[in-house]
DNA sequence: TACGCGCTTAGAGCGCGCTCTAAGTCAAGG
DNA sequence: CCTTGACTTAGAGCGCGCTCTAAGCGCGTA
């Protein structure tokens, strides 16, 4: 009837359920979605695309809050830019650090394998470098 | 009065708040922690080690309840080793999965900024090859 | 025109992981 | 002894991010 995606395929087009779709748009972090005559949402490419990206500042643990601050510049108009560019950047120093805090997470689950490893295979009581290893990882902050 | 650190200072040796700590005791996620005769909660070395191990995997985005089916593991002694491991392996697929979706948002995340920088810089709309990359990495599913 | 599914809204409910409160007990310094 | 502050408990409350409900309207097919 008028272009753009029904709420049910631009839903399965994301993978994000259309009652989060509607719950977004509540909670700021999209434009009002244009609408048919009968007042259901049509999703423009834009909307799409837009989303996509707002899905992936969520999946890197922004929180909805400040994806909405984002959102809203970007309808702001192009003299927003740089504080937009800013608020990604800021965000990158956390996404690399949640990287490195998971790497370090991953060397000690690592670790505490090969113990159990080791005392599956050898049947014997795991006091040896690996554990050392272990111990000094455990110990560091963070 | 006993060996072993009051719960302000296994706190603060931990990082984790004393409220945390007895709510994680309350959750199962450690064993009933001794008592002074007054009743005062005694951490002990192998506590502590425990608790920066769970903290560990609790860092990483395991859940209580896993958690604490783990720690449950820990308490029922060795014959447990080969089910607590594989709690660990599978728990490290999850990591690693995490860390590849970090790391390709952290990918887009780049480009939008290097499109910002080229936006700010040159005052230019931004129609280029950056601008495909992103339309490709965004379109990809995850 | 009638059926039935999908859309609409405002608002309630939920799962998680803490985080804090209230009322009382313990313990070390003056 | 008395104060002071940290400790104890059970349980309430909270922030987040959805997730679902109820009641009603839209719309494509027969």
């Amino acid at each position: 009837m008028q272009d753009g995606l029904t709420i049910s395929d631009a839903s399965s087009a994301l993978g994000i359920t259309a009652h989060t779709l509607r719950y977004y748009e509540r909670a700021g972090l999209l434009p009002p979605i244009p609408r048919t005559d009968g007042g259901l949402r049509r999703y423009r490419d834009e909307d799409v695309q837009l989303l996509r990206f707002l899905a992936k500042l969520r999946l890197t643990g922004m929180p909805i809050r400040q994806v909405r601050k984002y959102s809203e510049l970007v309808r702001d108009g192009d003299h927003t830019m740089a504080a937009r560019r800013q608020i990604l950047e800021e965000h990158r120093v956390e996404v690399e650090a949640q990287i490195r805090q998971l790497q370090r997470s991953l060397e000690v689950l690592n670790l505490k394998i090969n113990l159990y490893e080791q005392g599956w295979v050898h049947g014997i009581s795991p006091t040896n470098e690996c554990t050392e290893k272990l111990q000094c990882l455990l110990e560091e902050k963070g």
